[in-house]
DNA sequence: TCGACAAGCGGAACTTAGTTCCGTATTGTT
DNA sequence: AACAATACGGAACTAAGTTCCGCTTGTCGA
């Protein structure tokens, strides 16, 4: 392993432009359609052909990820802003899940996706959990440290339970905020 | 509308004979692959064309719910005898709830079907809320009542909550039980 | 500027799965 | 036994994922 540089090599013009009319694509397409609409609709949509898209991106979970790598990452950054705004790490939980339940309600069927067990999505859930993971774990020890939250919890539980609560078609009898509210309330530190 | 009996028209035997075939063999199939099996597994293993399975299912969610009737009804069953039998009515909350989430996770891909918003689903989801919503709304309410339960929280949220909280992968990260323990912890009524 | 060659493209073709339909077989009845 | 009515099987059609290969295009050195 000689000359490992890790620089990619430039690719051809054509290329990018054809994955970014492609980001565009699915972002339009799964906004209309969801996260699990037909390849060719993105590949129509992007003006190109199938193989094309494949080419780009291997998986599903690949396009999806690439499509909201920014607004994960908001969502991460969004955490450690909390955690210094607020006024309790308690209250910083809150507001984090917050936009987390935000991102995902807004974005159809990718609550669902995260949880699959398709492995076509396991990309994806590892990606989220490598991003968020650390986020939630910091949040979680500050509201444990200074007493307000459970020491039992983890941030799996946290992730993973808000995501599952989050899935679903939407029901005017069903509030994810409210229940989602619920279940943070149920990982308050009991009073002593 | 005369002579509107009501009583079904006795089947031919072949016909029984498949349905009941097809129970036993999706009841086989489901273990093993989960409720979306493809179709034609089904009836490969119920030994019956394609067209059988649909003429007497129409629907998957047809399928999935005769086969678990039983047990759903059970359920159903179990939260009015936790009703009796515990020694609150969150214990029995807490028990009734054991009791779904042990039927969910051994039902591989079922939590996942219910919560879908795939219409071929909605059957699924319709029958498992006709049957087990009003047993969480009295168990909900024999809650309120006595001061152990939050007012806020509907039966809706109950379970769907429960079931959002039991979809995905196996994880030994993540132990549904515990988490859905959490969800519970939040219903609790705050000491005033 | 102009090849030549690598990089990239498109979409036909193959696979898997859901769903329908109709000619044929089975059942119950007279 | 003969006849309806009922039910069956599986071929055929549709939709979607995925692969593959002949053709096109971009890049770069001469």
């Amino acid at each position: 392993m000689t000359d490992e540089t890790g620089r990619a090599p430039r690719r051809r013009a054509d290329a990018r432009r054809n994955e970014s009319a492609l980001l565009d694509a699915a972002a339009a397409v799964f906004v209309a359609s969801g996260v699990e609409a037909p390849v060719r609709d993105i590949a129509a949509k992007a003006g190109v052909g199938v193989g094309t898209v494949y080419r780009h991106f291997p998986t599903r979970a690949d396009l999806v990820v690439a499509v909201y790598r920014h607004q994960v990452e908001a969502c991460a950054v969004a955490g450690e802003e909390a955690l210094e705004r607020a006024d309790s790490p308690f209250e910083a939980l809150r507001r984090w899940i917050d936009v987390f339940v935000d991102f995902l309600v807004t974005k159809h069927g990718l609550a669902g996706a995260l949880q699959s067990d398709d492995p076509q999505f396991q990309v994806l859930h590892a990606y989220f959990l490598d991003r968020l993971l650390p986020v939630g774990t910091r949040l979680l020890e500050a509201g444990v440290a200074a007493g307000e939250v459970r020491d039992d919890v983890t941030a799996i539980e946290l992730m993973r339970g808000v995501g599952g609560l989050c899935i679903g078609p939407a029901d005017d009898r069903y509030d994810v905020r409210h229940t989602v509210g619920v279940f943070l309330d149920g990982m308050r530190a009991p009073a002593r």
